[in-house]
RNA sequence: GGGCGUUUAGCUCAGUCCGGUUAGAGCGCUUCCCUUACAAGGAAGAAGUCGGCGGUUCGAAUCCGUCAACGCCCA
């Protein structure tokens, strides 16, 4: 064994070995209970990115456990086709070589991304193989596969049919750079300040004028309609009265409708139905037509009179003068509001009518929110069960074609002739009616509506395949709170209405890696860390160990690259502790299960207590996916009890062959142990180090750890301070590594026991029972009810010893103000439980006893 | 406008759901030690009025109310 941990050796030898050897594969638990976790798909273009590397350690570290523990765990991966953001990405390259996708017509395109695809695709796969990641590679999909993209037509077909998906005008949310609708959540809203501009459309009548005010006054060109509050006063006798709409010389009626705000603006609203959902909605109430002028270029249409062709914010200002100059124009005053931008080109969305389908989602909403409420699934951290239930509820519904062609075609056909729909799983050349020719539908579906599918499509449904009786529902779902309503919420949605099952037990919300500025990580901040260069720099190991360290419930993690470092330093650490065992002790063919010894003595007693303990509260941690903290217990106990505290106890047996064998023995098992439990968490590192210490199988298919309960032995803790007790004592008098005498007063002094021995070991001194006939030129400890001197004379002026027991008194007599002040509340006496009570007497009398000494001691010392 | 999160050591964060130990970790800092697993290490130590105020309680970092600052989501 090298003299130092090496990750990037070691890593790039084990996940070969265990690919090939079947291990990822749930098959090689064949009599296991059935554990399923789906990847959350990244996009096919992608790149691993921290948030990749936290998302898949906590998956990994999952079924790695689970595997361990004996069920049949399945970790499926897979990819996603990421419509518009992978179709963006094309599109650019395309860009670089003075080509748009037109260039290309519809197939060549698609058979480009195809291309792109095939040669970047991997990358992620490779990447993710680099993490370690144990996903089984045999049941790999993508959402456009030939399986999935049956599901996605036997999807929209059933829901067509039953009613739940249609096709209709209405408002949605268009990217005009992106060249396609998009739905709600697409949309960022960002503040901007802006202008009110007050418009005044003059009664027909010739009788005044009512003022409007608008946030974008070019959309007044497609302008039908005036409305007001009818509880508004100012305006009763306006309402039904005809406006003259300036520039456009229409004539356009003022009506009355509940949904205008009296409070904004001049509390009268231009309606323009065509580009805006609200005026929609009012336009329909009240008869008033829609006029396009803005078209998907956001160009002004030729409705727009003059201002046709003109680019609409060119049209903003335009019309705005044009106003003006008719003297129409009122006040403009500086205005906050919000406006929708496209989450993927950040543009701003204009709102228009358009043809489009739509997914009603009301009636797939509903036992979506009750599955929650009831149970069927939970969420992690719980809290995030309120903003799913906010979201649901005020779903609109969903607008779910593209105008893309990257992604799943529409499967509806319209027939020229007698202009019937059809919708069909199989695909259509003739109209069934009237055997005319019919147009497929040029629409592509949006990403979600196969990622929403994704924990059964992948299965197999709708066929009902051995993998989809076995794995399905999948048993919890891991991803960052910000795809909640993008993907968790829909997969809730279809996975119930088609499995009538919720796809998912557990929904594992976890925080986002942030930047050390603690600001999002993104590429146009250039804060962004690339994992796979710290996998270089310090292993995928230490990447893994630090993100989960980091990784409590539900919060977002600052990264911090020190933690990586820390956390390579662990990993140097457990391989020298291996390696002390292996090499210097000779403890290899450990048992891969199993061989705790019967009757330990103290010291072996004390260390394997305390790793049933660690085992039972590390496993309740884990259930409870609660990372950081299982990830501390186990890194402690490690580090602190095993390594610096047994390891060093152990060399006392061990110089003696004859009772080195149930130390060895004890050791092997506890560090064996020690790797399983850190297996799920750093693979790599532990998988070495087992063939190491085991040698025998491969530790990515051993068992989960079972130890047997020992009792703590007595005289542990009183050890344990003395050791830090002679330590501290040392320290404060400089006195380097010199020998120390050390007298120990023990109430029954035949019993002082097993740890004498460890204690001149660890401590470095030589102690004796039996108190000196003089305390006076001692130097004084305290443990219990154990009390220890040490002889001063030749080693230092007794009266140094002053400060330093000054110092410890003082520590004690703080402990016991606050001790006695408890106990001398009577109500504390009174209602605290007993055992809370009995634990502050004991302490209160322990610290007396300990004062009553140290202060004699101080006496005799003179000072 | 509504909701959520955060505020704890010099820095970055746990701990708060479920009240009770002398409030922990990593990094940094101070002192000592190259003790034959590890100097990427060991030992000892300094360092926190747990954001403010009020309340509940025998007891509050933890529960309730309120205010402030910062961040996020929704409208």
């Amino acid at each position: 064994m090298k003299p130092t941990y090496e990750p990037q050796d070691i890593e790039s030898r084990w996940y070969p070995l265990w690919e090939s050897s079947g291990a990822f594969r749930p098959e090689t638990n064949p009599d296991g209970e059935p554990f399923t976790i789906v990847i959350p798909p990244p996009n096919v273009t992608g790149v691993l990115h921290m948030g990749h590397a936290l998302d898949g350690s906590m998956q990994d570290a999952i079924i790695r456990r689970k595997r361990m523990q004996g069920y049949r765990a399945l970790w499926l991966p897979g990819m996603d086709h990421a419509g518009i953001a992978t179709q963006n990405v094309v599109e650019r390259e395309l860009a670089k070589e003075g080509m748009t996708r037109h260039d290309l017509g519809r197939e060549g395109f698609v058979e480009q991304v195809w291309q792109w695809k095939a040669s970047s695709g991997g990358l992620i796969t490779k990447q993710m193989r680099a993490m370690g990641f144990s996903c089984d590679w045999t049941r790999e999909r993508f959402t456009l596969d030939d399986g999935l993209s049956r599901a996605v037509r036997e999807v929209f077909v059933t829901l067509y049919e039953e009613g739940l998906v249609y096709r209709g005008n209405r408002i949605i949310n268009w990217c005009p750079r992106c060249h396609t609708a998009i739905s709600d959540i697409e949309v960022e809203h960002h503040e901007e300040l802006g202008t009110l501009t007050h418009i005044r459309y003059p009664f027909t009548d010739g009788n005044g004028s009512i003022e409007v005010a608008t946030t974008r006054p070019e959309t007044m060109l497609g302008d039908t309609g005036v409305a007001v509050h009818p509880d508004d006063s100012r305006y009763v006798d306006a309402i039904g009265r005809t406006v003259r709409l300036p520039l456009m010389d229409r004539e356009i009626p003022v009506v009355a409708d509940d949904a205008v705000e009296m409070d904004f603006g001049t509390g009268a609203v231009k309606v323009t139905p065509a580009h805006d959902p609200l005026d929609f909605e009012i336009g329909q109430r009240h008869d008033l037509e829609p006029i396009q002028v803005i078209d998907t270029d956001a160009k002004i249409t030729a409705a727009g009179g003059r201002f046709a062709g003109m680019d609409r914010f060119d049209a903003r200002a335009a019309v705005s003068i044009a106003l003006s100059d008719l003297g129409v124009r009122g006040e403009v005053e500086e205005h906050t509001h919000s406006v929708g931008h496209c989450s993927r080109c950040k543009s701003a969305i204009e709102p228009m009518l358009s043809l489009q389908w739509f997914v009603k989602v009301q009636p797939l909403v509903i036992p979506a929110i009750a599955a929650v409420k009831n149970g069927d699934n939970r969420f992690v951290p719980q809290r995030w069960e309120n903003n799913y239930f906010h979201w649901m509820e005020n779903l609109r519904d969903w607008t779910i074609s593209r105008q893309l062609w990257w992604g799943h075609r529409i499967p509806a056909w319209y027939c020229d002739d007698c202009d019937e729909v059809i919708v069909s799983r199989t695909d259509v050349s003739e109209c069934p009616h009237c055997h005319g020719q019919v147009r497929a539908d040029e629409d592509v579906l949006d990403t979600w509506f196969s990622s929403a599918l994704w924990p059964f499509s992948t299965l197999g449904w709708p066929d009902r395949t051995d993998d989809l009786a076995t794995y399905y529902p999948t048993q919890v779902l891991v991803t960052g709170y910000d795809i909640i309503y993008f993907w968790v919420a829909r997969m809730m949605k279809m996975g119930i209405h088609f499995t009538d099952q919720v796809p998912f037990t557990e929904t594992l919300i976890h925080g986002l890696v942030r930047a050390e500025d603690g600001r999002k990580m993104s590429k146009s901040l250039n804060n962004s860390v690339d994992p796979l260069e710290l996998v270089d720099k310090y292993g995928a190991d230490p990447l893994r160990l630090s993100l989960l360290q980091a990784a409590a419930q539900g919060q977002d993690i600052p990264f911090t690259e020190e933690w990586v470092d820390a956390a390579r330093r662990f990993g140097n650490k457990l391989w020298n502790a291996l390696r002390f065992a292996v090499e210097h002790v000779g403890i290899t063919n450990v048992p891969a299960a199993g061989g705790y010894p019967g009757d330990p003595p103290p010291p072996e007693q004390w260390i394997l207590s305390r790793l049933a303990t660690v085992v039972s509260e590390y496993d309740g941690l884990f259930e409870d996916y609660k990372f950081s903290d299982a990830v501390a217990l186990i890194y402690n106990f490690a580090w602190s009890e095993v390594f610096d505290w047994y390891l060093e106890m152990a060399k006392v047996p061990l110089r003696e062959e004859a009772r080195a064998a149930v130390t060895k023995q004890t050791l092997g098992v506890v560090l064996r142990d020690l790797l399983k439990l850190f297996h799920p968490i750093i693979p790599f590192v532990t998988e070495e180090l087992w063939a190491e210490l085991v040698g025998e199988g491969m530790l990515i298919t051993a068992t989960w750890p079972e130890p047997p309960g020992y009792a703590v032995p007595e005289g542990i803790e009183t050890l344990q301070d003395l050791v830090v007790g002679v330590r501290r004592f040392r320290a404060e008098h400089n006195l380097g590594a010199k020998h120390l005498d050390l007298l120990l007063e023990v109430p029954d002094g035949a019993a002082a026991g097993w740890w004498l021995e460890q204690l001149g070991s660890l401590g470095r001194v030589a102690p004796r029972v039996g108190a000196p006939d003089s305390t006076a030129g001692h130097g004084r400890l305290a443990a219990g009810d154990v009390h220890g001197f040490i002889p001063l004379e030749g080693l230092i002026d007794p009266e140094a010893e002053c400060p330093r027991l000054q110092k410890v008194i003082a520590e004690a007599e703080g402990l016991l103000a606050a001790t006695q002040a408890k106990l001398a509340n009577d109500n504390f006496v009174e209602r605290a439980p007993a055992a809370v009570v009995a634990k502050e007497r004991d302490k209160a009398a322990e610290f007396t006893a300990t004062l009553e000494r140290l202060r004699g001691q101080l006496e005799q010392l003179g000072c």
